[in-house]
Order: C-alpha cells, then structure tokens, then sequence
DNA sequence: AATGAATGAGGGTTCATTCAT
DNA sequence: TATGAATGAACCCTCATTCAT
C-alpha cells in the first residue's frame, strides 16, 4: 500500500512538471532546483564540509540572500535536499516493486535497483552519504526519510524473518549488511581503489544474501 | 612478520620516549599529547565539523599559535592524530596474534578484539570514523593507516582464499564484509538505537562468517 | 485656542474615513491601522533597533512590499507613526482643556491626565521614549509634534509665568521640571524597579509643582 | 568609605598608565583605548544604532577581528566601555567629596560637577544617555554602575530624608529630581536649541533644590 | 619553546528596497 | 492595490595562520 502511494506522488509529480513547462516558463525555471542542483554539483566537487551559502550561490548564478527567499537557512536548504534526493531513490527502487513477488527476487531486485541507483547517480549518491552523517541532518528529516523505505522493513526483511528465510536477527542486522557492505564497495569504486562491474555485483549480492539467508 | 615490524614500532614508541626523558628536550611530548586529548574530545562533543584551531587550544589549555610549535597546521596535526589512534588500534587487535592460529578461531578473534576495541575506545572509534571519509585526510596518510593492518590481507585473508576457505572474492569484499557491518552497528550503539550486547556480537561474527566463508 | 484647531484636526479626521466609507477607495485605512499597531507591538516586544520591514509585515500579515504602497520608506513610516501616536496623546491631555481654570489646577490636570496616558497606553508612551531619542526622527515631524503642545506653552506655562505664578525662567525649564521627571519614573515602573501608585503620584506632582512655583 | 575606595582605583590607574609610557610604548599606545575612543567618537557623530564592528575598526585603524582579541562581541565591547566612562564621571564627580559638608552644600557641589562633567565631556555624556535605554546595556553592568554612585545614595539623599531635610519620598524621586532635568536640558543644550550657560545652571540648580527640599 | 596580538578572508544571515506582475 | 521574488550591502563573528617577542 505504501508502494502504492509513493507511486502516486511519482505521478502527481510529473503532471506538475507539465504544468510548469506549459505555463510558468515564464520565469527563469524552478529556481528552487537550480540551488539544489548547485550545492549537489558543490558537494560532490568539494564535500560537504566546504560547502558554503556564497558558494552555492555563485554556482546557482543568484545573489545568496535569494536563496533566503526558499530556505530559512543552510540546514534547511540540505535537509530538504537530502528529502528531495532520498525520495528520487526510493521512487526509482520501488518502481513496481510487488508484494507478491518470492523473497529472494525480491531481495536481489531491490538491491539490484539499489545499485543501478549509485551507480547512475554518483552524486545524489555522494551527498547521501555525506549527509547521513552530518549533525546538520535534522532529526525529522531522518525519520522522514526512513519512512520511505519502509517497504523493504515490512514487505522483505520482517516478511522473510517470518516466514524462517533470514536469520531470526535484528531487522537493521538483515538492513545493514544487505546494504553496507555495497554501499562501501560503490565508494571505492568512485574513490577508483576497485572497480563495481558486472561480477563484483553478483559476488556482492551473493555475499549479502549468505549473511543474511537463515 | 608484519606484525613484529608493528611491536617493532612500539618498541621505538617507548625508545624516543625514554630518550625525551634523558635529554630533556625542550617540545614538551606532554603538550603533543594534551593537543591530542583535546581535539579527540571536541570532536567526540561537536563533530569533525565544527573543531577549530582556537577550540583545541582552548581546551588543551595552551596558546592556539603554541599548535604550531608541533605540528605544520591543522591538516598535519589531523593527520598525525589519526595515524596515533589507528596504530594504537592495530597494535590492540594483533596483541598476540599468531599466524600458526587456524583461520576461524583467528578470524573470530581478529573480529572480537577490533569489537572491544570499539566499545572501549568510544572517542577513538568515532574519531576514526569521522575523519576516514574528510576531505582533510592525506592520502599518504591513509595508505600508511592501511599497511598497518597487513597482517589482516596477507595472514588472514589471503591465507583463507588460498586455502578455499573463503570464497574467491576481491579482497576488499572480505575486509568489509567482516568489518563494516559491525562498525555500523556500533554507530547505532553509540547513537543510543541498538544495543551492541553479548548475543548482538555473536549474531554480528556468525553473518560476517557465512557472508565470507566459501 | 489653539486647542480648537487641534479638535479641528481631529473633526477632520473623522471626515477623511467618513470620505473612505463613501468612495470605497481601495487603499485600504485599516490595512495602514494593521501597520501602524504591528509596529507598534514590534517595538514594544523587541524594541526600536530591532525593529525591521520584514518584521512589521509578518506581524501585520502583508507582504512587505506593500508597505511601500502606504510609506516612502521606514522613516516616513515611523515618522508618521510617531505624528499619529502624539496626536493622540494630545487629544487625550487637553480634551475638555479650559482656558479660564486657575493655572494650579490646569497645571495638577495636565499633568495628571498625561499620567493617565502614560499608564494606559503604556505602548504608545514607550515608542514615544524610544523614538523622541533616535536618529531616525525628522526634525520636521518634531516640529510638528511640538506644535500639538502648544497649549501647554501658551494658556499655562507662558501665562503663569505673566501672573508671576511661576519662575522667571526659560519656559524650556518649567516644561521639563513638569514632565521629564514622571516620564523618568514612568519608566522605572514599567521596567518593575519602582511602582508608581496614586501616592506617588501625589508625591511627582507635589515635588514638581515646588520646583516650578514662584 | 566607599568614596576613599575609588579615589585608590585612580591612583592605580595613573601608576599603571605611567608604567605604560615608560616600558609598553614599543606597541603602539593601548589598543583598547583607541578602541573605545573610536566607539565614543562613532556613536556621537552617527548614533548608537548606526555603530558597527566595521565602522569603530575603520575608525580605530584596525582590522574589525582585532576587536575580538579585546572582546568577546559588541556587546561587551560596549558595556565595558559603559563601565569605563561611568567610573570616569564618578572619579570626577566624587572627587574631595566630603562626608561632613553640609547638605544642601554637598548637594549643589555634587549637581555643579556632574554639570561640568556634562559640559567638557558632551562625547561620554551623549553615550551613556544613549546606551543606558539600550537593551544592549546588561544588568550586570548597569548594576556595577550604579554601585559606583552610591556615596549619593548613602551620603546624600538617605541622610537628607533622615535629617528632614528633603522631602520623606522614594529616594529615587530626589535622585530623578536632581539630576534627570539637568540632563534633559543638556541635551537640548547640544542640540542648539538653548543654551545651558551659568544662569540656567543656577536656574536649574535652584529648581531642583526646591523639588526636592523638605 | 611558547604565546599574545593581529589579520584577511570568509562564514551565515538580515536588511531596506525595487520591480514585474 | 498588493505582492512574491530578487538583490547588493551590510551585519556580527570565527577562521587558520603569522609574527614579534
């Protein structure tokens, strides 16, 4: 169900963007994206610790008290970064993803979509990363974002415990190594100590799948 | 061997320090050390982030131009911190490691020590951590920061693979496998969402096994 | 006299909004009213220096740009604030002000009446305070409050000092000895370092009668 | 007491401004005092509220952060400078004062050089004016500056209540009646809108007497 | 060795005001 | 009339680092 919801506001998205393209072009676009899209570019270039509001600014091509006019401040501007990016990846991971579907499949799948995503957004990837991390990251904008994923807690991993396919641990036990250990391994990959191909997919996956199956 | 080259290093710790004493050089190794204190507890209070210059002197209770004394600048001494904690790591978990040890029992006690070292060295943990993914992380620094766990690669892992114990993966898949799991869930633990107890340790070891075993 | 034209000014008044209601001109009196008190409140709560635009629309709900609409800039609005504030103080104090009263007892009214302001608008009396010292006041908008008193100059203070009722000194004197001092002690009591009761009260128009009287 | 209490604090400050002259000129005179002048010099030509950190830096000839070598922010910046100006006005007006004076001897001399204080020093007398309404001014300060006028509190206007001598009120009330006409006068008096020559000062004195006086 | 003093550069943020709609 | 969007200028303050002593 929550799949469901997600999906719709997937849709509503694009009927909005619609709208813009055919009426509001007027302006200059969204100039809410073209800061977001700023302090991504910046983060990747220079991490999150040098980001700056001028910086930001300078790249956006707009004087920094703008960015005033979309965000109360810094912290707002990159939680809301951070949700707006968190929800792209949910919506690309869970695009079609069925209840239905047996455990395994739907284990790989995901982390295979899970993968697809790093690999095809470096950056959203990266400032994720960085951003989880950060005290800058409000409280709230965690838990919403967590909320995103819960169709992997309920649908796989607590549905897989039930049903004796993964180990009878601690749901974040099944949640951690089916994701960090790749997560780690895509970094890498980036920093260009190793590569992510085809085969380290697969070996990862089956490792994964190993630490976790029952 | 590569282990005995680490005690070596400690041996030549404890040789410089009783060379201070006798010649009575004037940098105090006091000071070096109060510096260090310092900046692990602010950082360990406000994050990476938010530690400056002026904070640590204040803290360490000496002059902010007195850090200049020893070390090159904030960089240097960043760096210089996080090669201390990581040798004081390595030289915790291979205490009496013994290459001749039969590859789970060394595993398991390789992966059980590092856990304890953790729990009992919150500051440094997280510390390492913090600074493991800056930007101000020298490159050289981190290399050295790796051959120090050499015996891992070469007596444990490379072993294991030879031997077909574990699966025939790159070897950076088995080092995170085995490592980043837990350093995960000791985040949490710290963070006050789980608890890293007794049983939650031996699930952890039994994942890492499965997920890396051939 | 004087005190006629100043009722005057007040029938005027009266027949400007009677004007508004009938020709439904657009801009809009209340929505002047709804700045005038948001500032008011803003420089009450905050004080004057911290006083801004943004503020004053937020509390007025308009948008900031409207003020423009009602005001050259902030000094034309606080300047008008201030004209507005002490017109209504005047009428209050010399409501009912007749020239043929004994001068003690127009003396002891005034001056009770200007208490009485003061307590009751307790708003008004302290952005008066606050404003009468500030930079931001046009010389021109003090002239012209000035001139809302002159009652004060002409019909007591000027004549009693004709009746030899008063000091042979600057009338300048005699209106500062009659007011400065309950507006100093005003303040105290607003600030809740002194109360100033009906025995006070008695106590300021007794010391300041002593110091003006012949 | 109290009074012999300050006096030793000047003697202090002159030994400690002669041993400046003879061993620190290598510096460059007391930066905290070009500081403070600048401050004093700025609020008069501009107003309290126009004073920035930039502004008393371009004035005092130094960078604005070197402000912050000597104080913790503007406030402090500005609450010591009030502190410092309060100490010079109390040296000056209770110097030689003598507890064994008559009263209403005690009492003019103190008026007369609070007045001459007033006259040769319109820079500090126009900061405290400005600052003692601001919300800038800390209670702590404005406590510790009170302390320093106690011998009037004590010697004068207690004593006079108990000898009959004034008027049996709040003490306050003398206090405001002594000195807040003067003042509001002397502001007319920079303003150029009268003059506060010898006549008025006698006028002014003889007004307060009689506000007062039992 | 140790430090107080000094600073330019830059941090995040708010300001009063303008302009197109 | 009313306003959302936009901005240059200024705000206070902290930074890492240098230098004279």
């Amino acid at each position: 169900m929550i799949v469901n919801i997600v999906v719709l506001q997937n849709h509503l998205t694009l009927i909005e963007r619609s709208f813009n393209i055919w009426h509001m072009r007027h302006k200059d676009e969204n100039k809410n994206e073209s800061i977001f899209n700023a302090t991504i570019e910046l983060i990747n270039e220079q991490g999150l610790a040098e980001v700056s509001m001028s910086k930001i600014a300078k790249k956006a091509k707009v004087s920094a008290s703008t960015i005033y006019v979309y965000f109360e401040n810094k912290e707002d501007l990159l939680n809301k970064l951070f949700l707006n990016v968190k929800k792209k990846m949910s919506l690309e991971i869970f695009n079609n993803f069925d209840d239905s579907t047996p455990l395994q499949i739907a284990f790989e799948t995901s982390l295979r979509k899970f993968i697809h995503f790093i690999l095809t957004n470096k950056d959203y990837f990266l400032f994720i990363e960085q951003f989880q991390n950060s005290p800058l990251l409000h409280k709230i904008s965690l838990e919403e974002s967590i909320e995103l994923f819960e169709p992997l807690y309920n649908s796989l991993f607590e549905k897989g415990k039930q049903q004796h396919v993964f180990k009878q641990v601690d749901t974040n036990l099944l949640v951690i190594f089916t994701f960090r250990p790749v997560i780690e391994f895509a970094k890498e990959h980036f920093n260009g100590n190793s590569e992510l191909n085809q085969e380290k997919m697969n070996e990862i996956i089956r490792m994964s799948w190993d630490a976790i199956k029952a």
